[in-house]
DNA sequence: GCCGTTTTCGGCCCGACTGTTTTCAGTCG
């Protein structure tokens, strides 16, 4: 509604409400639907950014699907406004322009307009906008994906080492929601400060000859913009060493968080930019990032909590979380061994394990119903159970944990007798199978799996994999109360591909008082390693402290919590 | 349209790059 009102011509503080108001609700932890049916229109105009005006819209469209006022609107304007927004370089000016003065309806009217030499003759479009248009519709054809964490985050600190390897380079780092740890990003955002102001330009000129680039989007005096073959989009900013806390910042976001945190600095006479803080015109900070914080009266906020979903007033009323770290975690509760579909051996897990100064891991194979995955029959559950005693006798002051993967089957039955998993250390609940049951039944099937006396966590709560499968119909509000009702853990999976509990669950799963379990299911070595920080990243993402996370327990807490 | 240790009225974050201009509009972040 927000970009229809701006091709209407309304007024910009009206607009800039919509947008506001569409952020809050994008951004809030919970989806707004259990909001509304609990506490109804006061309920959501609780949310900061939303009144009286759109909390009764947002309404209308929670119980009727439907808004009124909406559907008024983009009645009132040419048809097609709405594709044409979709376009990358085509704005409300423009869009508005085309339908008008030559009843462009959509992308392939535009195409057509474009050929034909059409557009030519509208006011302030020449040549230049032409390909600038159909660079805009050959992206909007390919559709824009973002990119998963697990693939930005290791191209991204290639990318540093090569900005730092640069002779006029002081600082740099990756900034954007990769530095928020979301779990996808739709683009790589990079601050560089040069060693003296003349350096800027070859650095921005090296960005723009990186090798593997299709496009150079931008190109200006501070700022550049490329596009690579693969796909990935990327920025770069280089400001002033003096400035850099303050870009930095800046170029971390979020967006809502930025406008919170600057609307503030207005409130105390200041300027904030990403060239600095600002007081009268006079530069009073801006090196390094906690500088912003302190000058609008906060303490620093970690960048994961960014989003502007309660973090400012958090830190305005000193309750900001102290965030669970990598280092705090004393074990993994979820891998996989050569004897299920892993790669590793018992051993060398263990050692691995111990060498990332865990004092546990529990090895939980795949349950037998899972032939694809080589899942353990009770007999070979057995063998690898006695395995694990011998290992442990090799090792001191660490422990490997017997545990299984078990298959939810579509019933909400276990997949291994009462009496296997009553020998098991840790027992792992999940669905593998079955992912395209309805909400309902989906639904009782993992609250009867977690009713289970042996159950102890719920795998990867709700099965999604990015770019390939979209998460399980679920109520997860139901799943969760289930998990408190029944006294059990939920996990967060640490695999890139899955993240699995995202950061919206996890609050409310730490608001209910529900343990969570940071694992990698890691299927090698390198995962085992490598996935951790994932986890932790979305673990600290959902307000996690160390105190929310089962697996920052020593092992005999540990073991005590989960066979209570 | 939203909001209030300046305010229930009068404000509302701040800036870069491009293209078509000769002072700025449009788009994007």
């Amino acid at each position: 509604m927000a970009e229809l009102l701006e091709v209407k011509g309304e007024i910009r503080f009206k607009i800039q409400a919509y947008q506001k108001a569409a952020r809050a609700v994008a951004e809030h932890p919970r989806p707004l639907t259990g909001i509304h049916e609990e506490g109804g229109l006061s309920a959501l105009m609780e949310i900061s950014g939303i009144g009286e005006g759109l909390g009764k819209k947002i309404g209308e469209l929670i119980t009727t699907g439907r808004c009124a006022a909406y559907e008024k609107l983009k009645a009132e304007l040419p048809p097609g406004i709405p594709e044409l927004l979709e376009v990358p370089n085509l704005g409300p000016r423009t869009a508005l322009s085309l339908a008008k003065n030559l009843g462009i309806k959509g992308v392939t009217d535009l195409e057509k307009a474009i050929k034909t030499g059409a557009i030519r003759g509208l006011p302030r479009m020449g040549v230049k906008l032409e390909e600038k248009l159909l660079r805009g519709i050959a992206l909007w054809r390919q559709g824009r994906e973002r990119m998963p964490l697990g693939l930005a985050l290791p191209r991204a600190q290639e990318m540093v080492a090569a900005l730092l390897s640069l002779p006029g380079t002081k600082r740099a780092e990756y900034a954007g929601s990769l530095r928020r740890m979301c779990e996808t990003v739709g683009d790589l955002d990079f601050l560089v400060s040069p060693k003296s102001a003349g350096d800027a330009p070859g650095i921005l000129k090296a960005f723009v000859s990186l090798p593997g680039i299709a496009e150079i989007v931008a190109h200006g005096d501070t700022k550049a913009s490329v596009r690579f073959k693969d796909g990935f989009e990327a920025d770069l900013r280089v400001v002033d060493d003096d400035a850099y806390g303050a870009a930095l910042h800046y170029f971390t976001g979020s967006k809502t968080h930025n406008i919170l945190i600057r609307e503030l600095g207005v409130r105390k006479g200041l300027k904030i930019s990403e060239y600095g803080i600002f007081r009268r015109g006079k530069r009073v900070g801006g090196r390094k990032e906690e500088e912003v914080f302190r000058a609008v009266g906060l303490p620093f906020i970690p960048p994961e909590l960014r989003e502007g979903a309660g973090e400012i007033e958090a830190a305005a009323g000193n309750s900001l979380p102290r965030l669970v770290t990598e280092d705090s975690l004393k074990g993994d509760l979820h891998v996989h061994s050569s004897y299920s579909d892993g790669t590793a051996g018992l051993e060398e897990l263990a050692r691995a394990a111990k060498k990332m100064g865990y004092e546990y891991l529990a090895v939980s194979d795949h349950g037998r119903s899972l032939k694809i995955a080589r899942g353990l029959s009770v007999t070979e559950l057995r063998k690898k159970n006695r395995e694990i005693d011998r290992v442990n006798r090799l090792l001191s002051g660490f422990r490997l944990l017997k545990a299984a993967e078990v298959d939810i089957l579509e019933d909400g039955s276990l997949d291994y007798p009462d009496d296997v998993l009553a020998g098991l250390d840790v027992v792992i609940v999940s669905v593998h199978t079955r992912f395209n049951l309805d909400s309902a039944a989906q639904t009782r099937r993992i609250t009867k799996a977690l009713a289970h006396r042996h159950a102890m966590i719920l795998g990867h709560p709700t099965g999604r994999l990015f770019g390939q499968r979209e998460p399980c119909a679920v109520d997860l509000d139901a799943v969760i109360r289930a998990a408190r009702d029944h006294g059990k853990a939920l996990e967060l999976n640490g695999q890139p591909d899955r993240l699995d509990l995202s950061s919206g669950p996890l609050r409310r799963a730490r608001e209910l008082g529900v343990p969570v379990t940071i694992n990698s299911d890691a299927h090698t070595l390198e995962q085992l390693a490598g996935y951790r920080r994932f986890g932790v990243g979305t673990a600290r993402r959902g307000w996690l402290e160390p105190r929310d996370v089962l697996n920052t327990l020593p092992l005999g807490q540990l073991l005590k919590r989960l066979h209570r």
